[in-house]
DNA sequence: TTGCAACCTGTACCCAGGTACAGGCTTACC
DNA sequence: GGTAAGCCTGTACCTGGGTACAGGTTGCAA
């Protein structure tokens, strides 16, 4: 028999908050543990793999509500399967973390070229054609 | 002359709500503007060109706390000097979105090992040695 | 002068992902 | 069996960047 975890051993072995354990059962993200008489939470072991997952998974990108889909799909299959649901939620995500990284170089880009053609004001270089910042372009206002 | 806006052509030709107008005045990134002897704002022509500013700023990866220091540095000038303000604030911003494109390409280089390698399960994956998700490495938990 | 669109203020709410606190019960150890 | 640490619930609050709504006033044109 494995020992149980009280909820403090579980939140300081898995670095998270006691209230965070208990804000991730109300999102769906942990299933509600066994009680002692008294009613505190005894968590079984595993529970620390079911967080490090979750961390992972936010860690790679999946909100949190992802990341309670994908947990509960509970399909334990490992093989060489393709399309199917993680796969295909992966699939999706390394296309938006692509776009991400497109975008934040396009802005590293920028930023250097503002360095390069030393500039000081914000509002100067964008009435002032010698400016590298492309102040019209790039209003497309997707992802703050 | 140059024509004065009312707070909806502005926004209009800015492309953001009227609120947002209003909040960016609330938070001081929009300076008060003048008013009508009704009450109305009338905005002067160049708050097109700060709102752009502050668009494209954002989407550079300021916060708006961050934009409307740089707003307000106000020293209007253009030219060689290196590290004056908006210099050290540029480069050190700069350095914080290569961080973030690193980790970004450490998150996708995950995800396309773990599609090679036809995870479908997390759970499953975080017991598994054959699989080659980072579920120990990865939980810095910075920035999720 | 009347009618309506546009504007005003204040306040509340939205999202995600938590964090904090109050007041009361349980568990563990001496 | 006493006491302190730990846990419980419920509710409120936080950050960031806005958005929505109610109820009242102004501006402008017919």
């Amino acid at each position: 028999m494995t020992t149980e975890l009280r909820s403090g051993e579980l939140a300081e072995a898995a670095g998270v908050h006691q209230q965070t354990l208990r804000y991730y059962e109300r999102r769906g993200l942990l299933a509600e543990p066994r009680r002692s008489p008294g009613g505190h939470r005894l968590y079984p072991a595993e529970a620390v793999v079911t967080l490090r997952v979750i961390k992972t998974a936010q860690r790679l990108g999946f909100t949190l509500d992802e990341v309670a889909e994908l947990v509960d799909l509970g399909t334990h299959r490992h093989g060489r399967r393709r399309d199917t649901s993680l796969q295909r939620r992966a699939a999706a995500k390394l296309t938006e973390i692509e776009a991400r990284i497109a975008d934040l170089r396009t802005i590293a880009t920028s930023l250097r070229a503002a360095l390069d053609a030393g500039c000081d004001d914000l509002a100067t270089c964008a009435t002032t054609d010698c400016c590298p910042l492309p102040f019209a372009d790039l209003d497309r206002g997707d992802r703050p």
